[in-house]
DNA sequence: CGACGTAAGTGTACGATGTCAACAATCACA
DNA sequence: TGTGATTGTTGACATCGTACACTTACGTCG
């Protein structure tokens, strides 16, 4: 597949000095300032949303320092490499992920019975189900989410952290905290039992976007999702 | 870290014999003939080896000729482009993995005991074993073999099988197969089971080696295997 | 047995990328 | 007002993937 995106893009719109903090843009904008205002947000909006589309070798510095404006060295006064760039943009993915989980708990605990087992085991499920609809909505943002070497120590991190202020880990060890409160999870085995959760949906996710699971149709999919969510509850 | 498998496939171009110094990989080895005798096969293992370590970014096309003894162009004779070779790579990383699967299975097989169940879950476990140790002594070769996209239709190429003939899929349906047979898994509940155990097992995987959970004390990984294998067992 | 078609390698070249070193424009504060 | 620290810019490399054109020598066949 030789497919070259439109080299192009360097042209007009004269978009006045650097409004704050926005998301902006995929416009070059020619900035008549000599700084640029927010170079760092724009270099990871950019880094972003190459990710979006295409996963993380898609993160290419120059093409994210051009979008901006930018010369290619500038990078180099907010990034000390292009990993560091691939690491705030793998930091932000995450952030995106909680978003999508946050916003399935929520719809789960709009739906909340009384019973607080039924209920910890449905934010479990909502937990789930919202990181791998990120994945399947966002695969390349999924893939760069976790390209980048990482430890469990920075899974807590606030750069990781939705707009709600948890990151995916926090989110899941939430609602296996219910579990154990409700009772549903012997304390014996709460322990570490993030991990094993998070290994079984974050490997379907995998396998369903680069993996070999990829292609397969929507409802074989759900299927699966739901499939491995029952074993999770049953297993954990 | 169990040391280097045989690496078979490689060396032995039947000409390159002139010198001393042997058919090690790296050495430019300056050829006489003006056919390489087996270039493929010398850029594969070439390839291979750079995936090993590093993983699969790692592995560029022009370092592997260099390593062959031929011009960078001279590539394009065995590999469409760069892609082509890192697919190579890829499925050959697979067919290791079903290597070490078969090891391990191997083993388990012989412990086995008259109980049909049992063995059924012993296989499936050493499955999950052997496919995790596999990650764990090579995560290079482990991330190469996913980082190409793939399709389930081709989970059975032969190109991507062990020497015992078989893939990592398909040693994971004959243990799933066992399950079955042995009246440990519902026949409702044996239909795609393959892929939730290989979500499960995949995912550790993923997070162990690259993901957030690398760096854990190998007592935490292997406490973590078994963790999920009994969900897995649990659960299926 | 010698000519020859063709697969396998070579040479040269282009555009792109990540990154370094030196330099210039601007802001921030004394 | 001036002076030092920030932030961008210029220019230059080394490396990579790959396209086009050419050359070499192996295998085949008249």
């Amino acid at each position: 597949m030789s497919g070259e995106q439109g080299d192009a893009a360097l042209d007009a719109a004269p978009n006045a000095a650097a409004d704050g903090a926005g998301a902006a843009a995929d416009t070059p904008a020619p900035r008549t300032t000599y700084r640029h205002g927010d170079l760092r947000g724009a270099l990871l909006a950019a880094g972003i949303e190459m990710a979006r589309r295409g996963g993380p070798d898609a993160v290419v510095l120059r093409e994210a320092t051009r979008q901006a404006g930018v010369t290619p060295n500038a990078a180099y006064r907010h990034f000390a490499d292009r990993q560091a760039l691939l690491r705030a943009v793998s930091d932000a993915a995450q952030g995106l992920a909680a978003d999508a989980m946050e916003a399935e708990v929520a719809r789960a605990a709009a739906a909340s019975g009384v019973n607080t087992a039924d209920a910890a085991r449905r934010m479990l499920r909502a937990v789930g189900t919202g990181y791998l609809a990120f994945a399947r909505d966002e695969p390349g943002l999924f893939r760069a989410a976790f390209s980048v070497p990482d430890h469990l120590a920075n899974s807590m991190d606030a750069a990781k952290a939705g707009t709600a202020g948890r990151t995916p880990f926090q989110i899941l060890s939430a609602a296996l905290d219910a579990w154990a409160a409700a009772g549903i999870l012997p304390p014996a085995r709460r322990a570490n039992a993030e991990l094993y959760a998070w290994s079984a949906v974050h490997g379907l996710g995998m396998l369903v976007i680069d993996g070999p699971l990829r292609g397969l149709s929507a409802e074989l999919v759900d299927g699966a999702t739901v499939r491995v969510l029952d074993m999770v509850e049953r297993g954990l």
